[in-house]
DNA sequence: TGAGATCTACTCGATGTGAGTACTACTCGA
DNA sequence: TCGAGTAGTACTCACATCGAGTAGATCTCA
């Protein structure tokens, strides 16, 4: 049987299937602290629960069913290099959730996406948006399925991504300064860094940031002098890393 | 409408399905070099092109799913800390590939594993392993669907993980040398390591390896001295990590 | 028995690291 | 307007780790 009579008589339904949909961890740091985009749910099971953005996939990428639900949930139009869409969010897969009892109704195996943005505007009232909010995300507990257990895996993948990655980067505005930028590492590390070291390593691994030139407009809320802008480099990977503190729990 | 009366009126059908499969990139050292498990397909579409193994999950987790597949291509039995089972193997997730055009058939959603194990006998004829066979990585090419882009993503992400985990003694039996260990590196990066080096840096890691008093029962193939064994030890993460040698294409 | 390979333990200089000091420039409130 | 306090940047110092190389002992194979 060649491939065209094969499809010809090929039936979908003597397949298992199940549902795919995509979960969205969407992060950004708001007022020095990590937050993660959140929904109420507005229908069963769990209703009334809070529960991370997400959906059915369509005729469509995985990446871009993640895309379009996170612009569904924020407001913002996905595309466009400006402000006020979703062009500069970084966006990639996590991993995929499918425990034949993660979800009551059906077999649903769900596609998480991990979302890093700059500080994104509160969702819209009034739009389908309205019923989003961002959550600290120590504070994002009882979620809805198994979206717990998805949040932290989220979590642990941002830090360690931020060690070997010009991840944080995604987290400010396309000119920042160092401090800034140590201002991510410590909101998504949950820890203070030391500004002189955190400084010359930024400054001394290529390509991770290069300078505009510019200096920002003024200081810090609370004094110090007008620090210099940076723009993100070229790297994709850290050389050398920018290695959190040692914990030994981490590695045990 | 409370969950109970809800989950008795929810009907399946009305929303999107599709297919979703597991495929496995299972990897081995044989003869010190890296291989990768192929099957030939033995139907329409891509009938007679070489694949990952892999196929359609049924009522059980994903990681079920991806153990029972790797068992059946290769004969072997999962479960059991014995020779000849699966239980030594590392299975982790990779990540999921689901593009509407992947598979003429139908939408396909696919989730890839990568597992790691250490020399594992050729597949037996007279089973349903007979289709099966260990193909070097480099010469895996021109796989069905997007096997090729599966498998390049598994070996980023193994050469990746060899750097800070302790993945290397998974190619290993539970007794070994460090110079085993050396030519698990050099097999999965490509490239040969200063000796000394690496014997100083593994025995500094704490947690990687530990002694097991014992001593190899002869020398290498070609002379030298009898190598003290070791096995593996309690560490999650190597810290310091083992750095492969950068490479600037890498970082960029 | 000799050639050659390997295991293991060194050394050396170069580089990266955390902790701390210092100086300057700035903001804010008294 | 001035002083206190904070932040940006640039140092130093001791220490850890790195790649490269040397060296001696021990083993296999021809």
């Amino acid at each position: 049987m060649d491939e065209a009579s094969f499809l010809a008589s090929y039936n979908p339904r003597d397949y298992p299937s199940a549902a795919v949909t995509v979960d969205v961890v969407a992060l950004t740091i708001r007022e020095g602290t990590l937050c993660v985009l959140l929904v109420e749910r507005g229908q069963a099971p769990h209703l009334g629960q809070n529960a991370l953005p997400g959906g059915f996939v369509r005729d469509e990428t995985l990446d871009e069913a993640a895309l379009r639900e996170l612009a569904e949930e924020t407001g913002l139009t996905p595309g466009a290099e400006q402000d006020e869409t979703l062009g500069r969010v970084h966006l990639e897969q996590l991993r995929t959730y499918g425990n034949p009892d993660r979800d009551p109704r059906m077999r649903i195996v769900s596609v998480a996406y991990l979302a890093f943005a700059p500080h994104l505007p509160e969702p819209v009232a009034g739009t389908d948006a309205a019923r989003a909010f961002w959550v600290p995300v120590d504070e994002a507990k009882d979620l809805a399925f198994d979206h717990d257990q998805i949040l932290a895996d989220a979590l642990e993948r941002a830090r360690d991504k931020l060690e070997y990655t010009p991840l944080a980067t995604a987290f400010v505005a396309t000119a920042f300064t160092i401090g800034e930028l140590r201002q991510v590492y410590a909101a998504v590390w949950g820890e203070e860094l030391h500004a002189g070291n955190f400084h010359r390593k930024v400054l001394s691994v290529p390509g991770f940031v290069e300078s505009t030139g510019e200096t920002a407009a003024r200081g810090g809320e609370r004094g110090g002098p007008k620090a210099r802008l940076y723009r993100a480099g070229d790297a994709r990977l850290l050389h050398p890393a920018l290695l959190r503190p040692t914990r030994e729990d981490r590695i045990r």
